[in-house]
DNA sequence: ATGACGGTAGCATACCGA
């Protein structure tokens, strides 16, 4: 089965490509970041066209997360537990792939920057830790569950030198903390791995060329001809599903096309 | 590299993103 996870920078203005990508790639299952519309405006007829039933948590023009399906879905979580968020960005489901349950997460961790008019206020990045405080507990009672869970989505934060282009120019910013990377560093230490490296681990006797696993370049200055990206959406496994791991990679084909998001999907395939 | 791009709300331009 495979298990994508995609921050689409607005699904309506993204519904051509996206559906084209569905019909061609057809995952199994979807994960959706930064739909940036309420469930009325949300492209369902496409989406279902497309062969996906969507299970969505809205917001009118930020954030809100979906997850789509071309199996039989069931939403058990919309919001962290035990946190007051005024945004959407966490929507967490069961689904059933040929009668085994799967647990999936779609997240949109906070970016924590702060607004350009004024860079001393840290309030976002206050708000960033304050999420992943409470996402840490999620993740602490998802670990063990014996059914395969993956969480993925963008994650907003870069985890080491390897995952950004020019780590200098981004180290002590929002994304490249202590604060943020040592929190992700604890929801690994539960248990979780990190899809995509753990794949390289597994195939490294046999790649000569390592994939530097990118999901994300600036719109602006040719960022995406260069290679100047940053790996910030991320798959996490708990043991059961990492178990199951074949491949993890990033589909950088949408990334190309005209109008595209400025992320692009990231791909597990499971057994 | 970061005014440089793009989406939304709503109709000019502010806010947000990473």
């Amino acid at each position: 089965m495979k298990i994508a996870t995609y921050n689409v920078n607005s699904v309506n203005a993204r519904i051509e490509s996206l559906c084209d990508w569905l019909v061609q790639e057809k995952p199994d299952v979807v994960l959706l970041q930064e739909i940036k519309c309420e469930f009325n405006a949300f492209p369902f007829f496409e989406i279902n066209a497309a062969g996906y039933d969507a299970k969505i948590l809205g917001q009118k023009s930020y954030n809100g997360v979906a997850i789509l399906s071309r199996h039989k879905i069931k939403v058990v979580q919309e919001n962290l537990p035990n946190f007051e968020d005024e945004n959407a960005r966490y929507l967490e489901a069961v689904v059933q792939i040929n009668n085994k349950p799967l647990r999936i997460a779609s997240l949109y961790l906070p970016n924590g920057t702060p607004p350009q008019n004024n860079p001393s206020d840290m309030s976002k990045f206050e708000y960033k830790l304050k999420w992943m405080d409470a996402f840490i507990c999620q993740t602490e009672k998802l670990v063990h569950q014996p059914e395969p869970v993956i969480l993925g989505g963008d994650f907003n934060i870069i985890l080491t030198d390897k995952d950004v282009y020019n780590p200098e120019a981004f180290r002590g910013g929002a994304l490249y903390r202590p604060e943020v990377i040592h929190r992700l560093q604890t929801i690994l230490y539960q248990g979780w791995s990190d899809a995509f490296r753990l794949c390289q681990i597994k195939s490294s006797a046999l790649t000569t060329k390592k994939e530097n696993g990118y999901t994300y370049w600036d719109y602006g200055g040719g960022a995406f001809m260069g290679d100047l990206g940053l790996r910030i959406d991320y798959m996490l496994l708990s043991p059961k599903a990492a178990d199951l791991l074949e491949k993890c990679w990033v589909d950088k084909q949408p990334r190309r096309n005209s109008k595209p998001s400025d992320h692009a999907p990231l791909i597990a395939e499971l057994n």
